[in-house]
DNA sequence: ACATTTTTTGCAACCGGTTGCAAAAACTGA
DNA sequence: TCAGTTTTTGCAACCGGTTGCAAAAAATGT
């Protein structure tokens, strides 16, 4: 079928490590064989099997790209990034679903038995047993919108959630309002968690501000609304709510519309993420920006430098965010 | 590093040949043999490792899925679709990206680079010449959401966009509109062609309805309200529209409603594709829903066809699309 | 022109598997 | 028990590449 080595070598009339010098950059060829044999290869529609190659140089170029998340939007923006930036370093994401696994030493065979070079967890969600599971198993790993962590196991490249609460706490006290509440992703998240915690920490010298909490059973428009409607037939609503990720505000923000408040005048909302919808002008959602360009521009960097040096030192590398102001929240008095 | 093929062969004290005996099925081994290796395997913590497998099966089980839609949100839904249903017919998804290559030869080659048993086409804007490329090269090639024609070059998984085009006009004729507008995606796209032929057709038997026709760049918000925009300032509004697509109609509703007019008192929309956002609340629109889950279900069971018949004849295989009734739509009279 | 150094080339073994073939082992039946 | 048949096993070649090593060729210095 496909012209191999082997033809493009006898085409030529050169041995078949002169071929396969031509397609390795920093091999030893002269100028003329390189000729004679790319002259051979041109005919011969010739390119070479990677997958062949990778058995003697043990490099796939294959990575190994995990989530578990294919529901909120944002995350098509965060594939788009990372295949883009992915094939930009010459490497080649293979896309593994993960939302109806749990058992992590299934996704580590099947990916070892694909030798991927590394494996990207992206996923704020995912337990952290399944990046663990990659490292103990030698594959390097970048999790991606993972959890900080001052002494971080394994690689992680996001943003400081709880530094984040704080924003939004300390947003809100600015803003003037009294009342006011988290309404988080599910509860097992860590990047709920540590949202949540930080904004009950900043809260904590403004005695005159009494905090409230919930939590949607997921990242997603239903959930918001879900449990945003539950709140408002149980209560009178807080003033504010600083909510788990943007798709989870629109849902808040439709039920808040259904039951006849008006944001912000009688509901304010900040979110978190900026995904491309929030600035939609039928949305228009005050929220904390994530920087997930550079989260995942860096978290591939990272892996390439990880290919190099597999037994690199683990690190967190935290990008700052900040408010988006749109009209989700009262002005400043 | 990981255990090979001979590592377990010599632990379990056999010949290499009994080992991979094992691991593939239909062969011959004695279920004694088959104890030992298995015995040797599961302490060594051994699986084959498939790329070298593939160097003689010639089957990776790797396809390639390629699109250049990663900013319309549907394509989340079918990317999650996708990597479920390859995933469980035991394949693999190579993702790429194609938003800003537009050489097939390149995709070719990369693809035939890492053998991939097939590739999937998962969009409905890039040009024919991608799929066909990989018919040419020999590569068993599924164009999803792509054109249907009477004599398909390659197969092609989707809906009767013409058709489609037709249900549009038919209801809103039915439901009294008499000044309607294809409001359409950007013109290069086969599918857009088709769905407004399909809706002039319709409507050349309704003398009494006009027609007008306006393209957006893109299948996206952006452009679906910037094209709407346009349309505002420009003229009176139609009576009705019939938009590209979701996201496309989404955007149009919003700069209908900032111009100060009601859905659908003043103007009607009626959308493509029945993406989960159409049901939000605050959205509500009314569509056309495009059966994804079918159209990628049978896409990936005629790949797996194809898989053992390479040469099979290219079919099309169309699914029904359907109106489903939101609010966008003035009731039938 | 020659000896010396450097570069280029081919040989052969290897990466981790599979498989056709023939020998060995295990069954059959009488 | 033994010849005949069937099943199981190992050998060795192969898939499509890479690479250490030594020999061949080219370049260098005098």
């Amino acid at each position: 079928m496909a012209a191999t080595l082997k033809d493009v070598a006898e085409r030529a009339g050169v041995s078949r490590s002169a071929v396969s010098r031509t397609f390795t950059d920093g091999a030893s060829v002269s100028i003329k064989m390189r000729r004679k044999v790319e002259k051979a290869a041109q005919e011969l529609g010739y390119s070479p099997n990677f997958l062949a190659r990778s058995l003697t140089t043990r490099r796939t170029k294959l990575i190994g790209l995990i989530s578990n998340n294919f529901h909120n939007p944002i995350f098509l923006e965060v594939f788009d990034l990372f295949t883009r930036k992915l094939q930009e370093s010459g490497l080649r994401p293979l896309l593994v679903n993960l939302s109806d696994e749990t058992d992590p030493q299934n996704s580590v065979r099947m990916l070892q038995q694909y030798s991927v070079d590394g494996v990207v967890v992206a996923s704020s969600t995912l337990p952290p047993e399944f990046s663990k599971a990659f490292r103990d198993a030698g594959v390097p790993v970048v999790n991606s919108f993972g959890r900080y962590s001052a002494a971080p196991q394994v690689h992680v490249v996001g943003i400081d959630n709880a530094e984040c609460g704080r924003m939004a706490a300390r947003e809100l006290v600015k803003r003037g309002y009294r009342k006011v509440a988290f309404l988080g992703g599910p509860e097992s998240a860590t990047s709920t968690q540590d949202r949540f915690s930080g904004f009950v920490n900043a809260l904590a010298n403004h005695p005159d501000v009494t905090v409230t909490q919930s939590f949607a059973e997921a990242y997603s428009f239903d959930a918001g609304r879900k449990e945003m409607q539950r709140l408002l037939d149980a209560d009178r609503p807080a003033e504010a709510y600083f909510c788990g990720d943007d798709v989870l505000s629109i849902g808040v923000l439709s039920a808040i519309e259904d039951a006849g408040l008006k944001v912000p005048d009688d509901v304010g909302i900040i979110g978190l993420n900026d995904m491309e919808m929030a600035g939609w002008e039928s949305i228009n959602l005050t929220t904390i920006r994530q920087p997930i360009a550079q989260i995942i521009n860096s978290s591939v960097e990272l892996m390439v430098a990880m290919l190099d040096e597999p037994d690199r030192y683990p690190e967190a590398r935290l990008f700052s965010c900040k408010i988006i102001e749109r009209g989700t929240l009262r002005p400043k008095t």
